[in-house]
DNA sequence: GAGCAAACTTGCAGGGCGTGCAGTTATAGC
DNA sequence: GCTATAACTGCACGCCCTGCAAGTTTGCTC
């Protein structure tokens, strides 16, 4: 008896996979806000109120990796080998995290067609961010009032975001190359910060 | 003949005032999700329909002075003296910003109870950062694919997030002192990093 | 395989936000 | 005062999202 999951399991992937695909298809071709539930159901072979027990909302299938992704972090940070700090962790969270599939490529186009979508997904960043935080507070010894995570975190994000945002690399490789490039841009930045707040 | 605002500009204010202060008293009293745009246009005396004549949805009456805040931040950073850096532009402006009048406080609260009004914070200050992103890399003559604007601002945003955020101060003279402290950090900060990446 | 309990799906009713439109009311300039 | 313009209002509507009470499917046991 192989424990893998059940059909019910397996057919509730498989919906949940359905409306995010579908979703995608939809919201690229008539944008976000030009697309109802309605349609994401029917297209989707399901009830509109069905969509509404896979996702809390209809952003939240757009965004439907991020809590994956913020699990994932917290795992990393919390898992860290001996020795490593929260900046190396990142190092390789965020070259492993980015993926140039069709699928985050199509999601990207749909977002930068749509000025709330830009806002909800900056502030879909805050969780990690706050992971980040609380990671490097741990780094640093911080106190409470030390304002020194909550800057390098947030320098953090920005390369993020401004690698994760690169949409005219050439392929995958280069963009890897020049995500590293960056974070070790950022690295250099911040440790030099750090060493001017130290010397003060 | 003073040329002072008509009648009809001087009631449509004191509207705008009022649809204001009744919605953070309600947003207070019943939190924000509990209050209907229908009971805010009842305690203000205006139809429903009338709020959005003047706010384009619930969200921007508690956000009131955000597109006035970025205003004068365009402005700042546009009419800074010759000389002047973004950041000494960034000094002033944060002080002057920072205030711990009545509505503030309220508003802060406002927020804290409620996650996604924390998350449309967040991403309500991405038009200031942009600014800010603008202004850095006109400083450093930075090229297109240059991290250093967007790392620089969001360190600089960030600190500005946590100044204002700053709620057990216990007066607005320790408060403005402190963020003044935790500025000049992030300054310093920020100082040490660009030193450090134009020394590799 | 029949039956049962649990999980899943669905339809329905409804509340809240936000918009377009047309009619009424109030203001400003002559 | 009279008129053109601006503001307010009510109405109807579409959409998102939720609770509830069915109906349906799945997994498990006998």
């Amino acid at each position: 008896m192989e424990a893998g999951p059940g059909l019910r399991e397996r057919k509730k992937q498989k919906t949940r996979d359905t409306i995010i695909r579908v979703a995608l298809e939809l919201f690229a071709e008539r944008g976000y806000e030009g697309t109802t539930i309605a349609e994401i159901a029917e297209a989707a072979e399901v009830s509109p109120r069905t969509i509404f027990s896979y996702f809390p909302s209809k952003e939240d299938i757009l965004f439907y990796d991020m809590t994956e992704t913020q699990d994932r972090l917290a795992r990393a940070l919390s898992e860290r080998p001996e020795g490593a700090t929260t900046l190396d962790v990142l190092r390789g969270f965020i070259i492993g995290t980015l993926t140039r599939d069709h699928a985050h490529r199509m999601r990207h186009c749909i977002i930068s067609d749509d000025e709330g979508l830009q806002r909800s997904k900056r502030a879909r960043f805050a969780p990690l961010e706050r992971l980040v935080v609380a990671s490097i507070a741990q780094d640093l010894q911080a106190g409470p009032d030390d304002i020194r995570p909550q800057i390098v975190a947030a320098a953090l994000m920005a390369a993020f975001a401004a690698v994760s945002d690169d949409d005219e690399a050439p392929s995958e490789a280069y963009s890897q190359e020049h995500a590293l490039a960056v974070i070790e841009d950022v690295l250099s930045f911040l440790r030099g910060g750090l060493q001017a707040l130290r010397e003060r």
